[in-house]
DNA sequence: GTCTATATATTGATAGAC
DNA sequence: GTCTATCAATATATAGAC
């Protein structure tokens, strides 16, 4: 169990690797990351940091992975340890708030998961694995919240879910090309629709209460 | 107006290769479609096709606004011939639908609106109007909607356009991953979410009519 | 485990003839 | 407008020494 010796200090190089490169990416982006250059961060050559991954894109994995890993522990309601139910949308809006400081790791985890679309791509599997499950995640968290009666029961909790996981992704999207988009607020006011804050009851009155033009929404002014 | 001689034959080669390229790009993805290949199945050699877009990232932008052409005539809500309100879920709803027979377009519009993320990168004005462009639209649309009964007044037409398009990106890569996502029913969801369909009056029922699981949802048994 | 040096492979871009 | 031929620019992957 306790790695002795030479075992032990590739292990801990693995993490140190792992751990910059996170900081690279999360700053230069993916376009411009080369594993020269996560290399040269290291102190090591190229051959000598691909000794640990074997081909770029298995590091590339292995750095999604970690990240995956540490953003779980920060911003999961699903995984948290237990007390109350959890707040699937604290969780997430957290997590999108946090991700609009690491610039380049949202955009690393859209233009491999773009890439990864092939199937014989190194990382479809993990891709594919990772929507799976935190589709699963996110609908266990809204049943739970459901029967904590801190979501309406009547949501469709599978439903739900795939749409929360593509409005992330979608919201990322916009983002990255207008950092006005607010991706806490729009996640927000997607919440208010599923509890029905402003949609009941008036469902059929015509044109009542425009010209509400909502705050940080660019792009309204073109062609 | 009437372009005369050899002129009116490099308008037409170019028509000819851009729903070529279409054609082809929605069968074999982007990742695999070279500028060579596609100039074989026109019958030129590859500096001949280059001949008429300069670069390979301004064919591929041309060979997209060829598609948003194209389907914008067949889908776009917003833009059709004024006769009645329009239908914007109807639109992209069949869009989504028309989509999912054409894989590697949406791949191409994935992967290249994820490199072009790059503000050096040629295409990301293109994407960065694009998005703009059908936010207001969308927000346009929903107005009009508004107005005319068809959806309801309380909606904040901005967000919502954001989310719509958001939710769009994001299906399609989950989509990707898994054919299995149904991304017009999930549409349908989000639209019946909208109009309180099954949300009204019941916000703090804890878990009545649970165990309903929704059709064509997978990926929810994982860990 | 780590390096130096090099192979390899694409494939987009360019020069210049026809 | 179109071709042939060639260049060039990356980077990743590998061989083999230490």
């Amino acid at each position: 169990m306790a790695p002795r010796g030479s075992y032990a200090k590739g292990i801990a190089k693995r993490e140190e690797i792992l751990n910059t490169a996170l900081d690279i990416v999360a700053r230069v982006g993916y376009s411009r990351t080369t594993v020269r250059e996560l290399a040269q961060a290291v102190g090591l050559s190229q051959p000598g940091l691909l000794h640990y991954f074997g081909t770029k894109e298995q590091l590339f994995i292995e750095i999604l992975r970690r990240r995956d890993q540490v953003d779980e522990a920060e911003y999961s309601p699903a995984t948290r340890t237990a007390d109350g139910p959890p707040d699937l949308f604290g969780g997430v809006t957290s997590l999108v708030d946090h991700n609009a400081q690491v610039p380049g790791l949202v955009q690393l985890y859209s233009r491999f998961s773009s890439e990864a679309t092939e199937e014989s791509h190194p990382a479809h599997e993990y891709f594919r694995d990772r929507y799976a499950t935190a589709r699963a995640g996110g609908a266990a968290a809204i049943r739970e919240q459901q029967e904590a009666g801190t979501l309406p029961a009547s949501l469709d909790a599978d439903r739900l879910a795939v749409l929360m996981f593509a409005l992330i992704d979608g919201l990322q999207s916009q983002w990255m090309y207008d950092s006005e988009i607010d991706m806490a607020d729009q996640l927000a006011y997607f919440r208010a629709l599923l509890t029905g804050e402003t949609t009941c009851a008036e469902t059929d009155l015509p044109s009542a209460g425009r010209g509400k033009s909502s705050p940080k929404m660019p792009g309204s002014g073109e062609s």
